[in-house]
DNA sequence: CAACCGACCTGTTCGC
DNA sequence: TGCGAACAGGTCGGTT
């Protein structure tokens, strides 16, 4: 689920209850959704530490500690995070708790299992191979990236050249920049660039504004509407040609054939 | 280098 | 109504 307007929002949204807290406790009840190090030296390494920042990173929330170290969470498809009062039980899909010194847990929610945990001393250990940040990248550095012969969705998928972006907000974004998903990213010209790179500064922001995007379940709670992400059949709403939908890298892939190229 | 495939997981929706 | 197949916001490692 959560793409960067997600994570970024969550941030924000925890960031009061969390700063100036200290990490009492760490309950695991499922030992892989940690992913460095191992759950049993995890549990050690964060009792006692003082949570001193609250930031984002592609789709990783980063939470630096005081002496040291960083906590960071992905929530890949399924994963949750919010603050509860101690007498609020654990639900069913809760993965990991960490209890903290004012009577209030953080609780890790999710119910596939594939989000994940970190903790480092050092933060480019899991965060160094990240591409470039969407929405603090020049034009000029956006460019680089896609002097490629892939196609443009699969790029704008990789973490590794753009971090953040994930299936929904590639396709809104494309769909606002008229492009078509599986163009070659070479081909793309200097003015579809621009409007690519325009179009990822202009829906991030309004869907980080909105809290996410909105999928009527317990996921995203967000009010971002999608315009045509989810939505095959349904009119463009530039041009009224059914959005339809086909595979693209493995994954779902809405456009509207008659707008983009 | 790039596309594809299976894993990793559970829950919900779709199609017959 | 029932039941299996298909699919879901992400990412990785191994193969074509």
């Amino acid at each position: 689920m959560p793409e960067l307007p997600e994570v970024e929002s969550t941030v924000r949204r925890l960031e009061p209850a969390l700063l100036g807290r200290t990490i009492t406790n760490v309950k695991v009840f499922w030992e892989r959704s940690v992913a460095l190090p191992s759950a049993a030296t995890f549990k050690k390494k964060l009792k006692g530490k003082k949570i001193v920042a609250a930031s984002r990173r592609a789709k990783y929330m980063v939470f630096k500690l005081s002496p040291s170290g960083y906590l960071l969470i992905h929530l890949r498809m399924s994963g949750t995070t919010a603050g509860f009062s101690n007498d609020t039980p654990p639900i069913k899909h809760t993965r990991i708790i960490f209890e903290l010194n004012n009577g209030t847990y953080l609780r890790f929610d999710d119910v596939r299992k594939f989000g994940k945990c970190f903790y480092t001393e050092r933060l480019e250990d899991v965060t160094g191979n990240l591409g470039i940040e969407p929405l603090e990248a020049s034009f000029d550095e956006f460019k680089q990236i896609f002097d490629a012969k892939r196609t443009i969705k699969t790029l704008l998928l990789d973490q590794h050249k753009i971090a953040g972006i994930g299936n929904i907000y590639a396709d809104e974004t494309l769909w606002m920049a008229h492009i078509h998903p599986t163009r070659i990213a070479a081909s793309l010209t200097e003015k579809e660039l621009k409007a690519l790179y325009n179009a990822i500064r202009k829906i991030l922001p309004a869907a980080i504004k909105a809290e996410g995007t909105d999928f009527g379940d317990n996921v995203v709670t967000g009010n971002f509407h999608p315009k045509i992400y989810g939505k095959p059949g349904v009119p463009c709403p530039r041009c009224k040609t059914a959005i339809e939908k086909t595979t693209v890298g493995q994954r779902g892939t809405h456009f509207c054939p008659q707008c983009q190229r």
